[in-house]
DNA sequence: TCAACTTTGTGCAAGCGTTCACAAGCGGTA
DNA sequence: TACCGCTTGTGAACGCTTGCACAAAGTTGA
């Protein structure tokens, strides 16, 4: 690691990005970008409250992980706390907020006004931290020209000039499976590099572009292994006779 | 690995499942269960396409996975493929249903019926998998009673004896963050052992319970961070006074 | 100024998960 | 029956992530 510290990057609030920092944030886990996502939204809560100081400690139980880890997750985007007391919450905010990129606005497109759609759109968490939704689309004739969350609905041909723009440069997927795939393409063409996908479809895209997807129905399905796991355990302990408190139940 | 295999019942269809099956479902990797999920989803399609059979490259190709992954992850279940030829595929569905779970009924209570918890009640994607939407909540009182998506709102404080009566295991929290862990403890002290978690908050829960979480704007955090880095890589490469796509452009 | 105490930052080892590569096994064909 | 080609299933190597444990570095108090 040639991690050779700068020498007064410390102490300056850079609202640009050094060549040091460029370096650091290619390197950082897939796993450690989530978690700082989450120390953040953490943190953010800190300073609501006036809290100004926070150590590994304390910010590892608030984030539900243990203190090396997010010691060793901050360590990766630079070395901003203070030994013998912690960290300060408005720096390593800032440095997170640098290292994700919140510096910047991300306009973001929501495409297919359904029932997700409606709430995606009328969801206070997006605008409120920094990602606001700047376009609406749907197919249905119907739906164009209403105003959603206070935004007009556009319709899904328009993609390409509308996205260009208002600089869009989030596309969320919210449309049914089948037009799933057909709208992706039409963001990439606007090019929109990051899609946050909702329909339960694969998507096929080029290697510039960068999808996330949240699909409801493996998360249930996840949880619902985790159920059936615990009942086959409680079941092969029932083998034994002995039920999981130590209690005998006749088989 | 001690895993003999058994002798039948790779061919008879078995609802039940046996000691066998049981030790190889302690053991599969999280991240293979998530992806078991998705093969199902594709599965499924290709059984509405009366597709028979299907190899692990066709598959892992539609899956969005490479083939070796495929394959291992399928051999946490079992060996229920056809050298020289593939995987039957109504047989993998079933075997995958089975290990999943899903071959009980898994009710979902929805708590927090705002704008994400109307579109989670409506939300087709549930039933149709499986999962009953059973129960829904809220704490406002000229809620409570008006039927959405054909479901009557409970008022929170009944949680405990509704969601006994109609066998919830499944909780879905829709709430503002403020009331996420409150509601999180009802669910708990109600028996529910799964939770769905759409609030941004780290919930606290006992370790008997499982927790899955679900933020949007996490999501578009780790989006943020490819985007920004991206750009830095761009930036990165203009220093050196050429760009991406070979052109010297001026610095 | 110095010693005691606290907390960070990180080398290192262990644990998982992914990928590779190939033997084993099956169907088709002569 | 014997051979050939194809695809699965999996041991083994690799790389990423986590957790431990401790030196380094700061603060506090005398």
């Amino acid at each position: 690691m040639a991690g050779r510290r700068g020498e007064g990057d410390e102490v300056v609030t850079t609202p640009e990005a050094p060549a040091d920092v460029r370096e650091r944030a290619r390197s950082i886990p897939e796993a450690a970008v989530a978690r700082l996502a989450v120390y953040l939204r953490v943190l953010s809560g800190m300073v609501d409250q006036q809290v100004t100081t926070i150590s590994s400690e304390e910010l590892a139980g608030a984030a539900g992980v243990n203190s090396a880890k997010l010691r060793k997750d901050l360590s990766y985007i630079g070395s901003y706390g203070t030994r013998g007391v912690g960290y300060d919450v408005e720096v390593l905010v800032s440095h997170i907020e640098r290292i994700l990129g919140l510096t910047r606005k991300h306009s973001v497109a929501v495409v297919g006004i359904g029932n997700l759609g409606h709430a995606l759109a009328n969801y206070g968490g997006f605008p409120s931290r920094g990602f606001p939704v700047a376009a609406l689309f749907d197919i249905d004739d119907d739906l164009t020209g209403v105003p959603v969350g206070g935004i007009p609905v556009d319709h899904i041909d328009d993609i390409t000039t509308v996205c260009a723009e208002r600089e869009v440069s989030i596309g969320v997927i919210a449309t049914p499976p089948q037009a799933a795939q057909a709208v992706c393409d039409r963001l990439v063409s606007a090019g929109v590099q990051c899609i946050l996908n909702f329909a339960p479809v694969v998507l096929q895209v080029p290697d510039n572009v960068e999808v996330r997807k949240v699909d409801l129905a493996v998360e249930m399905q996840i949880l619902s292994f985790h159920v059936a796991r615990r009942a086959d355990e409680a079941a092969g302990e029932l083998v034994n006779g002995v039920g999981v408190d130590g209690v005998v139940i006749r088989p």
